[in-house]
DNA sequence: AGTCACTGATCGA
DNA sequence: TCGATCAGTGACT
């Protein structure tokens, strides 16, 4: 099992976004921490000369091109439902964090959904941005959430 | 036992 | 209306 292990970066005005591959698989996603407030305006600089490039790009013009195969994910198995459900969501689509219970069976279990969602070993490639309030409000993201009031804001979901 | 990226209810301004 | 506050909830450390 040689691990065939790969890092990218892709430079953005918020910071280098930064992806670990491993076996020609995404296996995690990081995004650099950005206050709520942003005074600098988005921008990012890339290539995209490959498949994860092109998704990153695609993603931040709110076009759904194909994701990119991303590794098995090492959570629990509550984890791991969460993200295979958030996974579904298409772009330019928005679950609340009580749905994602829900479909899990578990209706009441929106507060373990959020703390999964705030795990996501891969935001962009599992978009937990998609998961909001049921009251509307984005209450948060790992990276800060203004990347998910941009993300949604790409998507269509304006004045969120 | 304590921590949460929640939710619904309640209360005061 | 809109906020702050509170209790209840389930998974995880």
């Amino acid at each position: 099992m040689s691990d065939n292990r790969q890092l990218q970066k892709i430079s953005t005005s918020w910071g280098d976004i930064v992806v670990q591959m491993r076996d020609g698989k995404v296996s995690s996603c990081t995004l650099p921490y950005v206050d709520d407030t942003p005074t600098e305006p988005f921008t990012i600089s890339t290539t995209e000369k490959n498949a994860i490039e092109f998704f990153v790009c695609d993603t931040f013009r709110g076009r759904s091109s194909g994701v990119p195969p991303i590794a098995e994910l090492q959570g629990s198995s509550f984890q791991n439902m969460v993200w295979l459900l958030l996974s579904k969501i298409p772009s330019g689509e928005t679950k609340s964090y009580r749905e994602i219970a829900e479909a899990l069976g578990k209706p009441l279990a929106y507060r373990a959904v959020a703390n999964a969602c705030g795990k996501n070993p891969a935001p962009l490639f599992i978009p937990c941005h998609r998961v909001i309030g049921s009251d509307g409000k984005l209450h948060g993201f790992s990276a800060g959430t203004a990347w998910k009031r941009m993300l949604l804001d790409i998507e269509g979901k304006k004045g969120i």
